[in-house]
DNA sequence: GCGTCCAGGTCTACC
DNA sequence: GGTAGACCTGGACGC
């Protein structure tokens, strides 16, 4: 039942700064960077991804640089000893998923003329988002997180995992990852609804399952597209909307739920009797006021809860 | 204890 | 092109 994987590779990743390894890894709101089941410990993260859509390989993360002069050791534990040029396509994979050629200067130009950014990043100096090699978790996280208390969202999401997900075991840790699309498309959608507390989101995961499995843009693929016709894609798959879509979509859309809705609603100074309908009119503040980097002030912002509640005045917990 | 309400959206069926 | 209403079900809440 647990994988052993006994032979392991390593390499290092330089990064463009500012890149704050803690931060990017480990978010301050207690989100996981791949898995739920990740271990975080003493500044390294032990954690799993799905390469080449099949094989579930370990990987081990911690900091050999600063967040000015940022350097990333990635160990990376298989079953089977990686044949020729996979070190370095995994190295290139591995680099696109941590996001460490990307530039976020120009986000950081944003706070000479506006003040929240400023705070932001004051408190989060170097703070990446990341992406991930599969899709599926992604839309698993949209699908549960849709019409139900986060408690329950999460009660989803670990009974998705302990039942049909894969466990490993490298470097003296254990780690459990999400389900394949195939495992979950072999199964029922009344066996999903009924062992994993899914409700009516059942059938639309089941489906979301076979269409991923049968053949649908990674990530990168997806990274390569514009937004729009990212969103538009993504949009394709039944029980994903514009949120889910924002969710999953590798270009960091500004994903807003009535949680986040409030939040920005109280950030805008605007009035919220009913924050479902006011979400429309946040995304285009949004997208007017930081354009390309409101993605970026989203998972800034969520992070960020407790100083800005404190520097703003208002209670957005 | 037991009933009632509704949640970190999406789709469909109507105007 | 815009918008009520339905959708699973567990936990919170009122009695």
């Amino acid at each position: 039942l647990v994988r052993v994987l006994s032979s392991s590779t390593a390499f290092t990743l330089k990064a463009v700064p500012p890149y704050n390894f803690s931060l990017t890894i480990h978010k301050p709101a207690g989100w996981s960077m791949l898995t739920p089941y990740e271990i975080f410990e003493d500044d390294v993260l032990w954690t799993a991804i799905r390469w080449l859509s099949h094989s579930l390989l370990g990987l081990k993360l911690s900091s050999l640089g600063t967040i000015e002069k940022p350097e990333i050791k990635c160990e990376i534990f298989s079953s089977r000893k990686l044949k020729a040029g996979e070190p370095e396509e995994l190295s290139r994979d591995v680099a696109w998923m941590l996001r460490v050629g990307e530039d976020i200067r120009d986000f950081y130009s944003l706070a000479n003329s506006d003040p929240l950014v400023r705070l932001l990043i004051k408190d989060l100096y170097g703070m990446r988002r990341t992406s991930r090699l599969d899709i599926f978790p992604m839309l698993i996280l949209a699908v549960t997180l849709q019409m139900a208390p986060i408690t329950r969202s999460n009660q989803m999401m670990n009974l998705l995992i302990e039942r049909y997900g894969e466990k490993i075991l490298f470097d003296g840790r254990e780690i459990q990852y999400w389900p394949s699309p195939k495992r979950v498309a072999e199964t029922s959608a009344s066996e999903l609804q009924e062992k994993c507390k899914l409700g009516y989101r059942a059938k639309n995961l089941r489906w979301i399952a076979e269409i991923i499995d049968s053949g649908f843009p990674t990530p990168q693929e997806l990274d390569s597209l514009s937004p729009e016709d990212t969103k538009v894609k993504l949009m394709e798959l039944k029980g994903i909307g514009e949120y889910s879509a924002d969710i999953a979509s590798p270009h960091f859309g500004f994903a807003l739920d009535v949680w986040s809705a409030k939040i920005f609603a109280l950030i805008f100074g605007e009035k919220v009797e009913s924050p479902r309908s006011i979400i429309p009119k946040l995304r285009k503040m949004a997208e007017d006021r930081w354009g390309k980097w409101k993605g970026y002030v989203l998972t800034y912002v969520l992070n960020d809860l407790g100083n800005l509640s404190k520097k703003l005045e208002i209670d957005l917990s």
